[in-house]
DNA sequence: AAAACGGGGGC
DNA sequence: GCCCCAGTTTT
């Protein structure tokens, strides 16, 4: 896949496993229930105000049953940083409730199984199988899927389409690569409104220049 | 298909 | 002050 190779030349750190930005992540991110929960705290949010967020709460609730009894109150005060408190609070405590009570504390590598649980969507189901299990999925964020469709590589609204693609290019081996080498292109140069194609290593396969051309903007 | 949830950081 | 952010659920 060129686009792997070009965004490993561009990325050559092997570290930045997990969310990470800086190279190892805390164990608890290893673990599938802690990475299930921290990745729901981390929705629609900076990596960054995340990590404060997850921290408390794990420091206060570290277990399945811990968070299963908290209070709602304090859930949702510790988490404040990471946004949406009120709704984030009562999925979390939810989660935990099944996972302890009905799952005894296990979660099962099943996607499909991971997303009956509240505001768990396909992408953090994936992410979950991906950080936490370290099986192959690839996880579609706002990213992922910007990027997908503005180099050409498909052209839908759907994250599913782009999942689809996305695992029939790229090497089984690499599932759990692609999202975070995409996820940090899109940071740093192939950003929303402004992208840096001038900087970019792989604008020779990229359509962006040509539909912008086509679509009369500059 | 669109709105709602929401605090924190960048500019 | 305004806009955006490793989504999901509800209308």
């Amino acid at each position: 896949m060129k686009i792997l190779d070009e965004l490993d030349r561009l990325y050559p750190i092997g570290a930045y496993p997990g969310r990470s930005p800086d190279g190892i992540p805390p164990e608890w991110e290893r673990d599938p229930y802690h990475v299930l929960v921290s990745t729901v705290l981390s929705q629609r949010t900076k990596d960054a105000n995340t990590r404060a967020a997850s921290d408390r709460l794990f420091d206060r609730f570290p277990e399945p049953s811990d968070l299963a009894s908290a209070p709602l109150e304090e859930v949702k005060e510790l988490i404040r940083p990471a946004g949406f408190p009120a709704q984030k609070a009562k999925a979390i405590v939810a989660i935990a409730k099944v996972v302890h009570n009905e799952w005894h504390d296990r979660l099962p590598a099943d996607v499909d199984v991971l997303m009956t649980l509240p505001m768990v969507g396909r992408k953090t189901a994936n992410c979950t199988l991906s950080y936490g299990f370290g099986l192959p999925a690839i996880c579609v964020d706002t990213h992922v899927h910007r990027i997908s469709n503005r180099i050409g590589l498909v052209d839908t609204r759907d994250p599913d389409d782009t999942e689809t693609a996305l695992g029939m290019i790229t090497p089984r081996s690499r599932w759990c690569d692609i999202n975070r080498l995409m996820v940090r292109f899109g940071q740093t140069l192939c950003q929303p409104r402004r992208p840096r194609c001038s900087e970019c290593p792989i604008k020779g396969m990229c359509d962006h220049i040509a539909t912008e051309m086509m679509q009369g903007r500059q």
